[in-house]
DNA sequence: AATATTTGGTTTATAAAATAAACTAGTTTA
DNA sequence: TAAACTAGTTTATTTTATAAACCAAATATT
């Protein structure tokens, strides 16, 4: 009835996280701590457990003087969030 | 862009409990612990959770000679429900 | 008829997770 | 050049989920 829900995705931050990869080529820190309401330190967290998953990929360079890191959703990621949402589904549907 | 999740739903047990509620009439403890694969400490845990945020009801009684603790959702469970599946959607749908 | 087992749970302890606070290294600004 | 800001990481704290231990009553066993 009810499918498992990958814990790796079902956090708040990291499912948002892993969302916003999934719409676009690429983000830097910044812009996802932005986006998603997070502060530097949990994002940096989570962003480490996504990568340890093989879920992100994590590229530590600099945009101008500045450190920039750029994040950007694996394959496997995808594949992941697409399970997920499956999962999900089966809370909702009605019966089944 | 992405709305808070309800903390109190966003967990696998109680959305399951919840989902599982929003289908029926009501359910026993034994039935709901069956259908979410739960343990008997961990449901009773997070179904007390549910009864004080006011999401569920709980009534004891018994049928025949054994105790049997009946579930019902509430009109607040079944609105905050809906409220988080609608939150949910901020992140899966497309941009936005 | 005593004793073991099962049912239907609750309470308490432990493990894991999320989050916040403190810190670092370098950069820009006053 | 000192203060403040950027871009994070590391560590500590709090919260949460889960499991283990326990309890009372009912039923089954010898």
């Amino acid at each position: 009835m009810f499918r498992v829900l990958n814990p790796l995705l079902h956090s708040e931050l990291r499912l948002g996280v892993v969302s916003l990869l999934m719409g676009v080529e690429e983000a830097d820190f910044t812009y996802i701590r932005e986006q998603t309401h997070s502060t530097a330190g949990n994002l940096s967290v989570q962003l480490e457990k996504l990568r340890t998953a093989g879920y992100i990929e994590i590229e530590k360079g600099f945009r101008g003087r500045k450190p920039c890191t750029t994040c950007r959703i694996t394959t496997a990621g995808r594949a992941a969030f697409e399970e997920y949402v499956e999962a999900l589904k089966t809370y909702f549907e009605k019966g089944k």
